[in-house]
DNA sequence: GTAAAATCTGCAACTTAGTTGCATATTTTA
DNA sequence: TAAAATATGCAACTAAGTTGCAGATTTTAC
């Protein structure tokens, strides 16, 4: 019965006209089963180590998310902007907003967003942070 | 009047009980007057190419994050981490949360949070991602 | 089923972010 | 102003991510 998730992930990829590949099946059948997105480096590893070359990793990923069957999901790791603290609560900061065109990254410090509730049983969330994407007054 | 900007970082420093160098009374300053989060590349570029070593601005960012004058701001660029596209729209996608005991990081697809409004004028919002920090199951 | 066309993959070599150890320079304290 | 405390710069390193190209795999067309 290993076919479900595998047939499921082949049938995918050519609704999106993209070569079935051992590894663009692995890749999405891993990313089907993990709880939640995962880097490079983590699906080496969990594919078996030396399996693929990490050049093909990265670019299996490239043309998933170019096909739209898989996207990326930001995670603070890695990830080094730094500010000041004003209006910064531990809980929360204001949200920031990065422009599509220009790349440049703005403080929204004047709207607040509502913290997250209901999280699943057990985890207790101690922080929210909230990023927005979309075109600046200069590239609108 | 160049004084006041430079006062307030001095006695900001002063009160963290940190040493007033030059770099760090720098970096305060220009954090302060940015309109948003930067990276040690841009923060070099502005303080003027090859005025502070590298490691002498991260080890700068990283004294000023732990007496709290300044914090990391998440921005995509490098975060790139892949996921499903299941349960995505344009606009949002579910949050993310990542455990700071282990490390793990989480989809939590049953929480949904209202899209920012009253972007500041000019802007337009196209997508919005959030981040979640705490403890999980395990590690709480 | 098979050959040609289209597309992937692996390798080597590279770029850039970020880190560590240590000697020297600067700031603070007394 | 000298000694103690702490920052800085340099060199060398690690690890993520990218590019070009030759060889391998998948698909298409017959």
């Amino acid at each position: 019965m290993k076919g479900s998730l595998d047939n499921e992930a082949r049938a995918n990829l050519r609704a999106a006209k993209l070569y079935c590949t051992r590894c663009r099946v692995a890749i999405l059948k891993l990313l089907g089963r993990s709880g939640g997105p995962l880097s490079q480096v983590q699906i080496a590893r969990k594919l078996g180590g030396g399996q693929y070359d990490k050049v093909t990793i990265y670019r299996t990923l490239e043309s998933l998310v170019n096909a739209g069957l898989v996207h990326k999901a930001f995670v603070q790791e890695r990830a080094w902007h730094f500010e000041l603290s004003d209006n910064c609560t531990e809980r929360q900061c204001h949200p920031h907003f990065t422009c599509t065109g220009c790349g440049e990254t703005h403080c929204f410090t004047g709207i607040s967003i509502p913290m997250a509730e209901h999280a699943p049983k057990g985890f207790r969330i101690q922080r929210q942070q909230v990023r927005l994407e979309g075109l600046c007054p200069s590239c609108a």
